[in-house]
DNA sequence: GTAATGACCTTGG
DNA sequence: ACCAAGGCCATTA
């Protein structure tokens, strides 16, 4: 399978999220040192479903905080209805108190 | 082989 | 303040 590393790295950090966090792809990219690919991040996440170990990819939302690609998923409710099972609230497609459960790679991470 | 798209973000007018 | 366009990497047609 051509999965690049960049694909590994980004399935890595994105398994690496705490549960009850969030994160959005901007994050990732620029942890990976990528933040202008932050589009390849997403495209990650399309093909998570593809990987083995399977990628909370309800755990990665867009700057916005928005469930952006929920629709990708094996159902629309899917995804909320795992973010509400990690004590996420979620409104109109968005995440509920997005930056206080905001994860970031580079802080956490980093250290 | 070229062209277009995509679960985005940043910058310019 | 808002609207528009560009850029990045990989995949698919």
């Amino acid at each position: 399978m051509p999965q690049t590393d960049f694909f590994d790295m980004v399935f890595q950090v994105v398994r690496l999220i705490p549960k009850g966090r969030v994160t959005s792809y901007g994050a990732i990219a620029a942890y990976l040192g990528a933040k202008s690919s932050s589009r390849v991040v997403g495209y990650a996440m399309n093909a998570s479903h593809r990987v083995k170990p399977k990628v909370p990819a309800h755990r990665v939302v867009n700057r916005n905080g928005q469930l952006t690609g929920k629709h990708h998923f094996d159902t629309p409710y899917r995804m909320q209805e795992l973010l509400e099972k990690e004590k996420i609230k979620v409104e109109n497609d968005t995440v509920v108190e997005f930056k206080a459960k905001y994860w970031d790679p580079e802080t956490e991470l980093r250290l």
